[in-house]
This record gives structure tokens, C-alpha cells and sequence, in this order.
DNA sequence: GCTTGACGCCTCGGAATCCTAGGTGTATAT
DNA sequence: ATATACACCTAGGATTCCGAGGCGTCAAGC
């Protein structure tokens, strides 16, 4: 309730998903487990942010999904970049980049002596 | 409703306002201005973000107001930050470059070969 | 045989944050 | 006289995330 924020901020779970998803077809439980391994530890994807974003960018045209064999047998839902997907996660990128320029220069910002 | 998304990234604003007060005492409306000038127009802060945030921030102790004569002679509100208020920057800084640090890791992850 | 845990999917409800759109009042410039 | 900048504020809707719960399969351990 109060200070410590172990979130993932609001609005960068899309970028994340899209680049993971970039990097090679998975299913969503794999997703989440990526996103951590990559940022070793970094970030923990709940399970309830995961698959109501998955959706969500499905819905939006970004992501497809089909239904197919884990190595390990089981049936799992492969997500992969639709063209408008990658279009998007090039604009998203690029927003990151903005928006962590400028964090940073208000961060860097000196004290007025 | 769409894509474009110039949205300050939600979570994000405590820490500009707590790092804007700290440079030194100032207005809320003053605030909203340096963020934008500061991030060289990166950010542009609404009214209705505002307000609201300097109440929660106050609330929670992290800043202090009291009102006084602005330059040009009006009265404003102006804000400085607790010593609560300075952990609480610490914290948030350290938070954010987590949090930046783990994005960039994902974002230079490369696709497998 | 049974139970636990990992795998893999899902939804519902609450909490938090932000924006839009409205509103108030004063001073200055046109 | 009117418009614009200053300076404060709130209410409502939209979005996003998390916690908690649920379903079903399979492998390992007791």
C-alpha cells in the first residue's frame, strides 16, 4: 500500500510483450518467464497483466495467435508480429526513448546555485 | 483513442514533480512549466494531472505548501520538499533506473540465431 | 494410489493514475 | 471592454495493472 513499487510501469508492459515477441514466436506463458529471465529479474509479469495484454494487442492487430505442440506435448497459444505489430513496436520503441530522454534530463537537472 | 501516445508514463510523474521541487521551492504552476522547459518540451504536464498530484504527494508527506506572494505579486501555492520527501526522491530515482535499466536490457536483447 | 507442483490458459474486481472538460478569480495588455 | 496569461481546483471516464481465484494436464515423490 505504501512506498515500495515492485510494478512494472503502466503503459511499458505492451513495448515489452511486442520485443519479446519480436525476438521469436512463443506462447504466453513463456512470455513472462522471458521477460524476467532477460532482465534478470527486473521484471515479474503477473499472470494477471499478462493475458488480458496479450489480448489486447491482439485485439488491436499487433499480435496473431494460433494454437500448436509445446516441445514438451502440451497445446499452447503461439503469439507472433503481425506487420502492423511490428510498425508498432517501432513507434513504441521509439516513445521509450523519448520519454527516457527526458526523464533523464530532468534527472540530470542541477540544483540553481 | 488509438496509438499515439504522449501520455506521460503513468508512475512517472511523482518523481518529475518531487525532482522539480527539489531544484528549489516553486508553484504548482511553475512546476508544470519547468518540466516541460527541463525536458525540453518532452513532457507536457496537464492541469488535471497536476493538482491532483501535488495533493497526493502532500498527503502522503512528501512535500509541503504553504502560500506566499509570487514575483509578480499574485498569491500561489508554493511547495517544498520534506525530509520524507527526499528519501522519498532517492527511492523513486533508484526505482526509475531499475526499471530503465531492466527496459534497455530487453530492448538490446538480440533475436536468437 | 495420492498429492504436490510446474505448466498453461483464463476472468473478475479493486486500486491507482491520467486526461478531458469544466470551473473560479485576478491582473495585464490590447 | 475583452482577451490572455497567471494560478488554483474538481468531477467523470478511460485505461492499466495486480491479486485472487479457477480450470485442466502431466510428471515426480511419497
Amino acid at each position: 500500500m505504501a512506498a515500495i513499487k515492485s510494478d512494472i510501469l503502466k503503459g511499458t508492459l505492451d513495448l515489452l510483450i511486442l520485443k519479446v515477441v519480436a525476438l521469436g514466436e512463443v506462447h504466453g506463458y513463456a512470455i513472462s518467464q522471458r521477460i524476467q529471465q532477460i532482465s534478470r529479474n527486473g521484471f515479474q509479469v503477473q499472470q494477471g497483466s499478462l493475458y488480458p495484454a496479450l489480448h489486447r494487442l491482439e485485439k488491436q492487430g499487433w499480435l496473431s495467435a494460433d494454437w500448436r505442440a509445446t516441445e514438451t506435448g502440451r497445446e499452447a497459444k503461439y503469439y507472433a508480429l503481425t506487420r502492423k505489430g511490428r510498425k508498432q513496436l517501432e513507434a513504441e520503441v521509439a516513445d521509450w526513448e523519448r520519454i527516457a530522454g527526458a526523464v533523464a534530463l530532468i534527472l540530470d537537472a542541477a540544483e540553481p546555485s
